[in-house]
RNA sequence: CGGGGUGUAGCGCAGUUCGGUAGCGCACCGCGUUUGGGACGCGGGGGUCGCCGGUUCGAGUCCGGCCGCCCCGACCA
């Protein structure tokens, strides 16, 4: 229940950060050092976000399927990269039902060994291709420093695996998907998104090349909300997974890998919040309108009751939440549900039923500038449009965020300032040397190099050498 | 792992200096009045004071040890 306000986003955004989603009910600290509990406030979230992942993935042709939790630990040491970018991370299971285990059971960190293990076992033939497998699950990574959502020990998401007879379609899998995460991102989320590729320094452990989308935060902080990766044949060769080609000629598969967990949960909350609280787009938001009635006698009760239940049943094709809670006053209900984000609040009053009205109040424009008196004909379609206005205008005040706060430097000494404040795009010669400086003088790392490029040529913001590409600088989280 | 902070009712804290049997606000329960932007009155319930040990007639308070959690720095969806 909320009481007293929330810390000011702007002096003190992680403190808002974590308030916001504790007050609000999405999640709470777990007994455990680094995990957490995702309450059912922040489940409804998330179980939207799949639902909306989900069926694009289905209408690309993919399937769900579940592989298991334990991994034997020599199947990570067979891909030598993977294994030394998961290392410091893995959970290891020793002891089991009071026996020490012969080979010590990895807590999976993500599955493209196990997976790669059973493609190995069910793909033969050029016939067999592609497989296009995702599993929706849970993974744990051992990290030092944790926060709500952005990085805790075990967290959900789904992860796609699939295999591919030729180099050309896979690379095309793994853009097609990542094309796919920016399409919920900014369609679903109003999450304005940067698709890109990773430096080399950036890119997941045994991957040939990673892609991701990039999001700005609500103080001008990165955040990778998803990736999609090209693996090559590594895994492939790693697991021996080979199939006969149309020319009856063994060769290795090439699988890519994807994923976007609930960390996008916090990118929800971090790129549309305010000092009211959560603000949480249309299309996603558990309770997409609640009705608040109004009464002060019985008499009045009983009148406006009816119009609340009528009205309830008018809007059954959206999520909505009638408040009907006696103990608290409406003063109270308002700050309440904009605190927790939901899109539309309708009011409903004596006055109102006097006038066959009612009020919509935006999430999106607080106090008086978001209230409108509405005539009760066409409720639903007014909903429609009106939710749709508010999906509309928090994409476009987020992406306005975003190009506010992106800046072109114009030598070193601008980029260091520039990393300060915002995201830098620069030329960048492509040495990992050059990017390592940056991150050493400004804590900036390379965010993603834009699919999207200006063409032509430039010189590096670092070394001054010749570069072609830009790349996004930005503090991260 | 290093630095900092903290642990007393569900939450936020006071009490620790100087030992004497635990308190405040919010939340919670009951009754009544309230209700169009965070209501109020009256009455009530709830605590192994992080854990273990020591000193003492007596420890939230003093001494020793341990642990948890949060924040800040090196790795990461």
């Amino acid at each position: 229940m909320s009481d007293d306000k929330l810390p000011i986003r702007t002096e003190n955004f992680p403190e808002w950060y974590n308030q916001v989603i504790l007050r609000t009910e999405m999640a709470d600290y777990a007994p455990v050092r680094g995990c957490m509990v995702v309450r059912p406030y922040g489940w409804a979230l998330w179980e939207n976000i799949q639902q909306a992942l989900d069926r694009r993935f289905k209408a690309t042709g993919h399937v769900n399927a579940a592989f298991p939790l334990f991994i034997p630990m020599s199947f990570l040491e067979k891909e030598k990269e993977h294994v030394e970018g998961f290392s410091p991370e893995l959970a290891i299971v020793t002891i089991g039902g009071g026996q020490k285990l012969e080979e010590p059971l990895v807590v999976r960190p993500t599955s493209e060994t196990i997976i790669g293990y059973m493609y190995s076992k069910w793909i033969q033939s050029h016939r067999d291709l592609p497989v296009l497998i995702n599993q929706w699950g849970n993974v744990v990574r051992w990290e030092l420093r944790t926060r709500l959502f952005l990085r805790t020990l075990e967290f959900y998401w789904q992860e796609g695996h699939t295999a591919h007879a030729t180099a050309k379609e896979a690379e095309e899998e793994t853009l097609r998907m990542l094309d796919t995460y920016a399409d919920f991102a900014i369609n679903d989320a109003a999450v304005p998104v940067v698709p890109g590729r990773k430096s080399n320094a950036e890119k997941f452990a045994g991957a040939v090349r990673s892609y991701t989308i990039e999001a700005m935060m609500g103080d001008t902080k990165a955040l990778q909300a998803g990736t999609s990766h090209f693996l090559g044949q590594n895994f492939a060769k790693a697991f021996d997974i080979k199939f006969s080609d149309w020319n009856n000629e063994l060769q290795y598969v090439w699988t890519t890998s994807w994923g976007l967990s609930t960390r996008f949960v916090g990118a929800i909350i971090m790129t549309h919040g305010d000092d009211q609280g959560l603000v949480l787009p249309p299309k996603l938001a558990p309770i997409q309108v609640v009705i608040v009635p109004i009464y002060k006698s019985d008499e009045d009760k009983s009148r406006v009751m009816p119009v609340v239940e009528a009205i309830t049943k008018e809007l059954v094709d959206f999520r909505v939440k009638v408040d009907a809670r006696e103990e608290v006053t409406p003063g109270f209900k308002f700050n309440d549900w904009e605190m927790r984000g939901v899109p539309l609040r309708i009011e409903i009053g004596p006055k109102d039923v006097d006038k066959g009205t009612v009020v919509f109040a935006r999430r999106d424009m607080l106090g008086r500038a978001g209230k409108s008196f509405v005539s009760m004909d066409q409720l639903a379609a007014q909903v429609a449009e009106m939710l749709k206005t508010i999906q509309a205008s928090l994409f476009d005040r987020a992406l306005a965020f975003r190009q506010a706060n992106t800046f072109d430097p114009q030598n070193y000494d601008d980029l260091m300032q520039i990393t300060e404040k915002g995201w830098a795009l620069s030329w960048w010669c492509g040495d990992a040397a050059c990017e390592a400086k940056v991150k050493e003088d400004t804590k900036a790392s390379t965010r993603c190099i834009p699919l999207e490029q200006p063409g032509g040529a430039g010189k590096c913001i670092v070394c001054g050498k010749p570069a072609t590409e830009k790349v996004f600088f930005a503090k991260a989280y």
